[in-house]
Formats: structure tokens, sequence, C-alpha cells
DNA sequence: CCCGGACGGTATAGATTTGATACCGGTATC
DNA sequence: GATACCGGTATCAAATCTATACCGTCCGGG
């Protein structure tokens, strides 16, 4: 498809939007918004592990980038509505493969890991 | 194909393995054994930007998850090859489409920064 | 009115990870 | 010899991430 970006290329830009992708929890939230929105309390109960601070970081990113809309509504009570954009709905495909590779290959992680340690 | 894994959970294992996966430099080595086994120095070459020490690191790291097989090669002059096992080369799939996202979405990316930017 | 709790975050400080820079031993070539 | 390349280590500073605590707003109940 010869586009001009080369992710191998130091200053390439891709180079950040790659870097960027790959960030500790964008894969999580991108696949927790995988089939709605959700609010900010919500996603930090659904991805176990992640504190207030990394969330927020991570949304707001994610929202600079455009992969995410922040709505405020001011519903009664108000609340704050996270949701993909058409761009973060096109990062879901590739993203949602690499979350099954891993969970599927767990038991070869796993093995190759016990392997390496009893070789030594 | 309801696997038991779900990266979602902070202590299943895949969490880890996804972890390992978004690790800084893993994309670019998978993405760069692509199609033929390379060495030490022409991998830090072919990958723009990344130390010795992270190379190393990343190596040592996707060798013992199995990903990639470290052959010392006993010729005149000797040398190491680095090359994707089959586990390794099935990861490739889902991160060349990963890559190819970032490649091709550049100037999403950029405006959505523009506009965020102009917003303030 | 007062209390408590949920929501959507900040602030701060400590631990962990990364990156820059320098260096090193072995082999081969000049 | 002297020099250079390969495949790394060692060391230390800088950036990043985590844990923990805290905050203001809004709401419902008593």
């Amino acid at each position: 498809m010869g586009n001009a970006y080369n992710v191998m290329a130091a200053t390439c830009p891709s180079r950040t939007v790659l870097h960027r992708i790959g960030a500790r929890w964008t894969v999580f939230v991108v696949n927790a918004l995988d089939n709605r929105p959700m609010r900010f309390t919500e996603l930090k109960a659904h991805i176990r592990g992640i504190t207030s601070k990394a969330l927020t970081e991570t949304l707001r990113a994610m929202e600079y980038d455009g992969l995410i809309s922040r709505t405020e509504i001011p519903a009664h009570p108000p609340h704050v509505e996270y949701a993909l954009t058409d761009l973060g709905r096109s990062l879901l495909t590739p993203l949602r493969a690499v979350r099954e590779w891993a969970e599927s290959h767990v038991p070869d992680i796993e093995s190759a890991r016990a392997q390496a340690d009893a070789q030594r």
C-alpha cells in the first residue's frame, strides 16, 4: 500500500503513534470501550489494577489523539462518559487481535518460561 | 473460542503476557525479524533509536518467553543470530496489523492533536 | 439542615523503568 | 602490533509509574 511512514525510523511520526498505542493501558481502554461507552469509575472497575491517575492520564492522552471522546452529561446526577471515536473504533480490530493472541497463547509462553527456568 | 483467560483481570497471566507484548520495543523487534533472522548490530541499526541496553533486555525477555531464538554461529568470524520462533511468528500477524494501523493513521492523529491544541 | 456516599478526579512521594554514556573482551584485518 | 567491529555490561541520571491520601461537587435520606 506504500504509505510514506515507517515506524523503524526514529524521527518518523508513526513512531510516536505506535508509542502511544503501546502505552501501558491504551490497549485495555480500547478493549473495554469495545461495545459501549463507559464512565470513569466504570472503566476503573473494569480494568482491574489501574489507578485513578493512570486512567486519567491514559484517557487524556487518548482524547488528545482523537481516539476517544469525553462527554459531560448534564443529567441528574451529572456524569462523564467516555466513548470510542471512529478513529478509536478503527483501532479496535488490530488491538482486539493482540488481546486475543495474548489470551490464547498464555500456555505457550508459560511453558517457554518454565523450560527456560529449568535450563539454568 | 471461550478460553479461560481474561486480560481485564489484574491477576490473570494473560495480563503479564500483554504487558510484555506492549513493552516499548517488542513490536519493533518482531516486525524487524519479519522476513529473516538478524544479528544484534543489524537489529540495532534497523530499529533506529534503540540503545544496546534496551535491545539486549528486549531480546532476553523475548527469548525467555519463547518468541525468538538466539543462536551463536561458530563461523569465522563468529556471530549471533536472532530469529522468530513459531510462537513469535504467530505474533507477527496481529503486530503487523498494529504497525500498519500506526503508519496509515498518522495524519488522522496529527490533525486530532492540532485540533485539540487549537481548542486551548 | 446535616450526614454520608458516589463520582471524577489531584497531589505528593516513593519505587521502578528508561535512557545516555562509557567501557570491555574476543576476533579479525591492516 | 594497531585498529576496528561485534555483542554486549556497568553506571548513573532522568523520566515514568504506583500507591496512598485527599478534594470538591452533587445527591438522597433523616
